[in-house]
DNA sequence: TGTACATCAGTGAACGCGCGTTCACTGATGTAC
DNA sequence: TGTACATCAGTGAACGCGCGTTCACTGATGTAC
């Protein structure tokens, strides 16, 4: 029953963005809309289902996209992984946006989805650092002053052990992943690239060139 | 008046996002609401005119952040129109979310949003053209197939003469940067990265070196 | 096997609210003669 | 200089709508003896 709550609230998004109502959810159901109450206790407590959910997904595709590569293909393994997170976002754009997109206004997000939201950083990472452990990225070892506290406090959390130098370069290779998707997704390409497979993929490859990959 | 209008649903928007209002707008200038239709013939019509502002200023900036490094230090340009650009979005994160913030639910930009969506982008590629006649950027001739008929149209509309190969690098830059300030606006960098100026400069630098900057 | 009772999913009416848009109007300001 | 008229910014009431949330309730299902 929860389980077709969100899914119908999944729908709304589409079409309504964040802007979702609890009234018109239970119309879709059938149900009158204070049976939803029965299950979730708000309407913010309904998005935050939507978010946590949104975030395990996208992670999920993640971890499947980098188990299709060879452990030891580091760039392929950043490319499948890529990939894969492009195609969850582009077959569950209102998804993506709800996690990735403008924030939702007046939503306060509790920690909960902060927790399901490092997990796919974690897969990225991951990549990084056992290229790192095989010695096919190197330590640059190029960053100082408080950005360095921040990354060593990022990495002590995530990868003990991964220089901060490669952390940095892994943060670049996720936000430009993240762009790259948000620009296509958010209709910055629109009437302008329209082989797009081809346009993500090329930037990926020089992604994977930048980080050393 | 029409200023007055805009400047005050330009405060909603920081807190209501894209759900501006024209009641709660019309509240705040003291009037009635139907007041508002002597100037805007309709809700929509005010967030294009709000959207269209918003592209005009964040091109503003660019221009002015370009005009204050040296015509021939191409990466210095880079430098300084990205931060102007990223100053101007912290700035006014509400009108940066409403341009390249995910689309607003039901609303359909006119055309006109779209020119001025595209000074902003002129500014970029123009550094990177000035570049290439300077003979600092080189042609890798590396682009073929779809993805290239798309890049020789956009390049013939904004930049005629400028190889593929470039404009193609310039648009990951591009990409990179607006990757860059929505990961940070859009809180992702919360509870990880606090020293963003020079977070944000690194990553600057890292997109110049891949551009051949 | 049959009765009494508890559980609990879902109902329906109501609350107070805000919204975009329309329409006939008022009343001040400016213009023409 | 004074009157008649047009312009037009802003009013106020009304339209029909949707929203989140509450509350007392019904009625089917399952459980205990």
């Amino acid at each position: 029953m929860i389980h077709e709550i969100k899914a119908i609230a999944r729908r709304h998004l589409e079409t309504d963005g964040a802007n979702l109502s609890l009234r018109a959810v239970a119309r879709d159901m059938g149900m009158v809309s204070s049976a939803l109450y029965r299950y979730f206790a708000s309407r913010d407590d309904l998005l935050t289902a939507l978010i946590v959910a949104a975030y395990n997904k996208v992670a999920d595709a993640a971890v499947a996209g980098d188990a299709s590569a060879p452990r030891a293909e580091f760039r392929s393994r950043w490319l499948a992984t890529s990939r894969a997170i492009r195609a969850w976002a582009l077959a569950n754009p209102a998804e993506y946006a709800l996690i990735y997109g403008s924030p939702v206004p007046g939503y306060q997000a509790p920690a909960d989805t902060t927790i399901a939201a490092t997990r796919t950083a974690e897969v990225l990472i991951g990549i990084f650092a056992d290229g790192y452990t095989a010695g096919a990225l190197v330590d640059t070892g190029d960053v100082s002053g408080p950005l360095r506290e921040d990354l060593v406090r990022a990495r002590d959390a995530i990868a003990p052990g991964l220089p901060e130098s490669i952390l940095m370069r892994g943060m670049i290779g996720w936000i430009h992943l993240f762009g790259a998707i948000s620009f296509e997704l958010f209709g910055q390409l629109n009437n302008v690239i329209d082989a797009r497979d081809d346009f993500f993929d090329r930037q990926m490859h020089a992604v994977a060139d930048l980080i050393g990959l």
